[in-house]
DNA sequence: GACCCTACGTCCATGATGAC
DNA sequence: GTCATCATGGACGTAGGGTC
């Protein structure tokens, strides 16, 4: 959003400086550690204790503020009383203590897991927990799987089979004045380190320096049936502690942020994002604001970015979702919108046909709307593909040229879950019928003219337009033309496949007389 | 380690709307 | 008409995974 900057995404926290910072891509949020957090690092095994009495939502910022604790805090934990055996090939879990994601404090993967722990977890909570993304700044490799003929994959039966892989922490940017406590998160390619500590200044001013760290996590994975990848097992195992505080300046969401996330924007779907971002509201009344929710959503564009994704998500279920949409859409506009063909449930072929009154005048000859000797527009019709978010199903549009407002104006959509003849057979029904009901209502004779359509070049359309006409006027009470006749005038229509309207009517007349 | 690719996340220009 | 606010979408940098 113009004019807001990172600044805002931390403003009600009392520790942090809002001086200076701007975006990840100029200068990253920088912070003031507090001064009153002890820096208390214990060994681990004096660490394995759950926090007492967790808050009901253990990541809501207001409950758990930035903890600048240096060096960081480890990772509190209950150690599994039976833990699995070590086999990673590099022994990188021999004297690690095992838990489970559930033993984690807060009962959550908070993204700054720091101290030696290991935890093996199945597909599903793995993807639960946002793969156990990190907040710190890391690298990753892929380390030696698949190379020189080695045979570790994710299908690899044993853990000491499977595909290994690390994140390296980079540690910090810290600032070279003695009386500034500054952090700034570091680039992770190289090149771009490298740039940020020569050429990056502290708020301050002054220069920054890089402090690296030694610490470094492994993911094993292992056991995947094929490309199934529900199937596959993990087995992550933390690295040293880290020598250095926390960023002040997360980069994803956790787990329970995106779930409380989503919540909030199902609720305040009928907000405007900005009415959703400050506070929303609930049965019980107001509910707590966006940036109560997680620390990177003290951004507004970042909220914003994930509001989008959630309206996309919801446009992508099809099913009741789009009906729901598209009813309440009726609804609001039931005054203007006439709703035509509606074979759901009825036909094999989902069609939904709807335009309002204005469109449905522009189907017939202009002259008869607009005075003056204009001549007969035809009609163009094509289906968009991606229109919905459902790329299997179409918009078809009917479109015509509007001499009043110098401008092409659609004059029928349908809603098709397919391009088949048959789908094209209820868009033109809805289109011939609408021309039916117009011209009469404008004391029209209803003559052949009147149809006269352009359509595009697939067969689809051909087959499908001529089918409508012929059923369409074998259904009219003052028909008295065969099935045959009829039909030979719809091929009459589209043989003359071309853009030029002018070619199609020529050959009327003598389709009337025959 | 270098490079490439893609999804993610943020910035910014632009247009719509409403208050004055 | 001017200004402020808000919504939208494209552009672009970054992070992370994959490959060599």
């Amino acid at each position: 959003m113009k004019g807001s900057t990172g600044d805002s995404q931390l403003h009600h926290i009392t520790s942090i400086s809002n001086a200076g910072h701007n975006t990840q891509n100029n200068a990253p949020l920088t912070v003031q550690p507090p001064s009153t957090v002890p820096a208390l690092q214990k060994p681990i095994q004096d660490k394995t204790v759950i926090v007492p009495s967790a808050p009901a939502h253990p990541t809501n910022i207001a409950v758990y503020p930035v903890d600048l604790t240096d060096p960081a805090r480890l990772t509190t934990f209950v150690p599994l009383e039976s833990p699995p055996a070590p086999q990673c090939r590099h022994k990188n879990d021999m004297s690690v203590p095992f838990t489970h994601i559930d033993l984690l404090e807060g009962g959550f993967w908070n993204g700054f897991p720091n101290g030696k722990f290991a935890i093996d977890l199945d597909y599903s909570t793995f993807s639960a927990h946002k793969n156990l993304a990190v907040q710190w700044a890391t690298r990753g490799s892929s380390g030696a799987n698949g190379k020189n003929g080695q045979s570790f994959t994710v299908n690899g039966e044993t853990i000491s089979q499977g595909r290994e892989s690390y994140k390296q922490c980079l540690g910090i940017l810290q600032c070279r004045n003695e009386n500034c406590d500054i952090i700034t998160r570091p680039k992770t390619h190289a090149k771009s380190l490298e740039k940020q500590t020569i050429t990056q200044q502290c708020q301050c001013g002054a220069s920054l320096e890089h402090f690296p760290c030694e610490s470094r996590s492994y993911l094993i994975e292992y056991g995947q049936v094929g490309t199934d990848i529900s199937t596959c097992k993990y087995r992550y195992i933390n690295g040293q502690p880290h020598n250095h505080p926390r960023l002040p300046y997360v980069k994803h969401l956790t787990a329970q942020e995106s779930k409380d996330t989503k919540e909030h924007l199902q609720i305040n779907q009928d907000q405007t994002p900005l009415q959703s971002y400050a506070a929303g509201k609930d049965s019980e009344g107001k509910t707590k604001s966006a940036r109560e929710i997680g620390q990177c959503l003290g951004n507004p564009d970042t909220f914003r970015y994930h509001r989008k994704n959630f309206k996309n998500s919801a446009k992508s279920e099809v099913g009741s979702s789009f009906i729901n949409q598209f009813h309440s859409w009726i609804k609001r506009h039931r005054d203007e919108v006439i709703m035509r063909e509606n074979t759901v449930g009825r036909e094999d072929e989902c069609v939904i046909s709807f335009h309002t009154k204005w469109m449905r005048d522009q189907l017939l000859p202009k002259a008869v709307l607009i005075e003056g000797p204009l001549p007969l527009e035809g009609m163009l019709t094509d289906g968009a593909h991606k229109y919905w978010s459902d790329l299997n199903s179409v918009l078809i549009s009917t479109t015509t040229f509007c001499p009043g407002i110098d401008r092409w104006v659609p004059c029928m959509f349908s809603f098709a879950n397919g391009v088949t003849t048959r789908h094209y057979h209820w868009h033109f029904t809805s289109v011939i019928k609408s021309i039916f009901e117009a011209a009469l209502e404008y004391d029209m004779e209803i003559k052949d003219e009147l149809f006269a359509l352009i359509v595009d070049f697939s067969d689809a359309q051909r087959l499908g337009f001529i089918s409508a006409f012929v059923d369409c006027f074998m259904d009219w009470k003052d028909n008295t033309r065969t099935h045959a006749v009829i039909q030979s005038v719809g091929k009459c229509f589209c043989s003359a496949n071309s853009s030029k309207v002018k070619r199609i009517i020529i050959p009327l007349p003598a389709i009337r007389s025959a």
